[in-house]
DNA sequence: TCGGGCACAATATGATCAAATTTCAGACTG
DNA sequence: CAGTCTGAAATTTGATCATATTGTGCCCGA
């Protein structure tokens, strides 16, 4: 009976139950990760109210907890805009990923179950006919499933939610970068993620995941600052 | 000329220039890490929104960043809570603080100078004042200082956020276990980490904070799976 | 170039609607 | 007869909106 109450909810983009701050919230959050949001880019609540036809509390709220997540930015001036990077906050941001998401894929190594690697040599190998593509969009939001769909089974919350508001961070410019370079230039180690995933090689996840972010981000450090 | 505008507006009770969301959130965010909130505690809006004697609105962006923050969650029934950790938690938490705060550490030890220092140390006289005399609240209080005052030479904001956060997640667990064991027990590593500063030696540093937060954490991860 | 007003956007409140929990009453069972 | 379970009403709380107020930045005129 209680089945029937707690339905399967997760439908985000559809009419859902859901309270709509959360779906707002949702939303925008795609926005900055895959969307076309600009670092420096201006955010402003009624012109979000006008485009998703919302009151403005709800967007209210969602700009408030895009702000906690670091994903925009307060000016003080009552102005809230997309975050932009400078060369030591992206060296923070790699030091901290390699920190968080390393352990995640340790400890996801030691609980995914081979039906999932499989699901995540799919996900990889749709990853890959993006990149060829060249579909930025389809790229950074297989990427980002990738790495999410890895993480899941680490069964470490925490972590991956400061992963996350990691991600949020850097997402716009990494937008950017690939929007400039292309996706060509995007190479991965997701095939050594995997391949590690197979051994049960905790240590070897780890350095491919090292690897992986080293290579993803260092390419941004070196993109974004000339800007 | 801004010195007069930009007052030392930290008073959050008295009628600051800031907006009022902004001073509720500091009153919540204070009130986690060491006040009264105790794990578990139901926070309804409507309570708050009389008690401190605002509008609805600011009271829910409050929530909603300190949702985002991970020190409120969100119960599904749109009821909101102070969190209960788990083992598991409180785990993930003293690896995450352990990775990021030593990396703190040791950014700071090579740009505070020395009469910073000389506060930290002072900071750490009046901490051990109040454990002596039993004061868990002034305990917490200079124990969040003496860190915060710590990392703020780290120039790493990033990071710092990152640990602001976790901070937010255990305050108060960490303060129930204060209260039930006093602050006799609490031992810390802060003179090991003013004398690392003093040498300018960043890995004495990182190891010591590292045994500072070591301790703390597993303290609270012994005293809290069994309430 | 500087000062005053004008317009726009954000802040904050109160009202209204919807949802969920609690409570209370009644009936059924042991 | 007592205790408990069920179900519906009532109360409490949350969500959203519309509106008034305030502060900011911009523009125009001197």
């Amino acid at each position: 009976m209680d089945l029937i109450k707690n339905k399967p909810n997760t439908s985000l983009t559809e009419g859902g139950k859901r309270p709509v701050h959360e779906q707002v919230y949702q939303t925008l959050k795609s926005q900055i990760l895959f969307g076309d949001l600009v670092p420096g880019q201006p955010v402003t609540i009624q012109g979000l109210t006008d485009s998703l036809g919302v009151g403005m509390t709800p967007v209210r709220e969602a700009i408030r907890r895009l702000i906690s997540d670091g994903a925009l930015i307060f000016q003080g001036n009552r102005r809230v805009s997309v975050p932009l990077l400078s060369a030591n906050d992206i060296e923070q941001m790699i030091f901290a990923r390699i920190a968080i998401e390393t352990e995640l894929s340790r400890r996801s190594t030691n609980n995914i179950p081979d039906p999932d690697i499989d699901d995540l040599e799919q996900l990889d190998q749709r990853l890959d006919r993006m990149i060829t593509d060249g579909d930025v969009g389809g790229y950074l939001r297989l990427n980002h499933a990738f790495h999410q769909a890895l993480y899941a089974h680490s069964d470490a919350p925490v972590l991956i939610d400061l992963a996350e508001r990691l991600w949020l961070r850097f997402g716009p410019s990494l937008r950017i970068v690939c929007g400039r370079f292309g996706t060509q230039s995007l190479p991965d180690r997701h095939k050594d993620i995997i391949a590690a995933l197979r051994a049960r090689d905790t240590e070897k996840a780890a350095i491919a995941t090292a690897q992986d972010i080293e290579q993803g981000m260092s390419m941004m450090g070196d993109a974004l600052p000339g800007t």
